[in-house]
DNA sequence: TATTATTTTTAGACAAATCTAAATTTATAT
DNA sequence: ATATAAATTTAGATTTGTCTAAAAATAATA
């Protein structure tokens, strides 16, 4: 139906929405998708007249309900594919996303409908992201950043900010993985860096700028 | 490494080598592809250029080591893909070809190597076709027609000549599937049809044209 | 062997996606 | 308000893969 680049394209777009109405411009849509400024303009040209996005010379661009279903639904495809990758293949959660690039635009909603059903319906992707569903609802996520949260409170890792492979590859050496249990018993006034307990056992420390990348409920 | 369109030109002139030294025609591989001749001798000039295969005007051509790596690899990851779909996701054996087709160009050594892992290192695809190593090895089948066997051996359905989707939903309509328990209870002389017995219980008669298709052992 | 017929290659064009360099528009700062 | 800077678009090329139509080579046939 849409090529790869279309998709990506798309992606990107949606990502950079703020949904404040105001369009998402050239240049941050070139710097996100690692390309050229024309070659943004080239392809905004071919999504507007394919409908899946309104643009105004000069004001940015606006997806269409079409361009966000298209968005969303390579979202879902991704996220599920993160999900068999890190259950099933045990991949690591900080090798999922580059395979899922690839395996996002496979076209054919049998395997993408039956590989939800094998992988029992997840809700969320391995770094806490939630999954669209058929039709696009989302279950957005009421998490908070560990750095806003107070002192001798229980609270579970459920997700990042940074999805950055040495951000993740990090997390994962200090064994901090989704799912994790953990309380702040110490915030230090100085740097605003963390002493944690997990599992009500292990302490660590960490600092304000990799709390701040955490997310928490 | 390659793209998607280059891996599908090595895939096919693999099939359609004989391994006699004749080369492959245009011709042949057009209409494999379903392409035209033209654009066929375009790609055959690039694939020579990266020493793929050896390419002589108007003689056909002959897959280099390299270019016979690459198609090797590209089927071994299509019928690995293949049993994913059937033994997991529990696509019909009708069904998984369409969606390999897609899956067997994703790029990444350590995807395919863990799904291989994931699925128990399978020997044979859906339609028992034999898997390809990680080095090119090959198990090679020793399956014979079963319009050649004689009557009352036991043997079991073990793959298939035709790989036609209305060839494998009909074979599957009438039980006959791989690992089917079988025997030849009766030749009949005049168009050679067969009557045969499933698992010693049920009888069915096949045509010589669908006996001709089916692979035993 | 000379004449068709078939196969294959070349020439020239096109669509998709990208780029550089130049022109144009919008934003910012004196 | 005018000049400068930044963002965006256009112009013109390039690469990959494809096509049609015409030319050239090979194969088949009389
Ligand atoms: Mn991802
Ligand atoms: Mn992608
Ligand atoms: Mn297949
Ligand atoms: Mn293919």
């Amino acid at each position: 139906m849409y090529s790869f680049t279309e998709e990506n394209y798309l992606k990107a777009i949606y990502k950079l929405s703020d949904n404040d109405g105001n369009g998402v411009s050239t240049n941050s849509i070139a710097e996100n998708m690692e390309t050229k400024a024309a070659s943004v303009t080239d392809m905004i040209k071919k999504l507007s007249d394919k409908k899946l996005l309104k643009y105004e010379k000069y004001k940015g661009v606006n997806l269409t309900q079409k361009g966000k279903d298209v968005a969303l639904q390579t979202i879902r495809k991704h996220r599920i594919w993160e999900v068999f990758l890190h259950e099933k293949l045990k991949f690591g959660w900080e090798e999922v996303h580059e395979v899922a690039e690839q395996l996002e635009h496979i076209q054919s909603e049998l395997l993408i409908n039956k590989l939800d059903e094998f992988l029992g319906y997840p809700t969320h992707d391995p770094h806490g992201d939630p999954i669209p569903g058929e039709n696009g609802e989302f279950h957005s996520n009421a998490f908070v950043s560990l750095d806003t949260v107070e002192a001798n409170k229980k609270v579970i890792l459920s997700g990042v900010i940074n999805h950055s492979v040495p951000f993740l590859q990090h997390l994962k050496k200090i064994d901090l993985t989704l799912g994790q249990k953990l309380m702040v018993i110490e915030i230090n006034e100085y740097d605003r860096s963390l002493k944690l307990v997990l599992n009500g056992k292990i302490e660590i420390f960490i600092s304000n700028e990799v709390a701040k990348n955490i997310l928490v409920k």
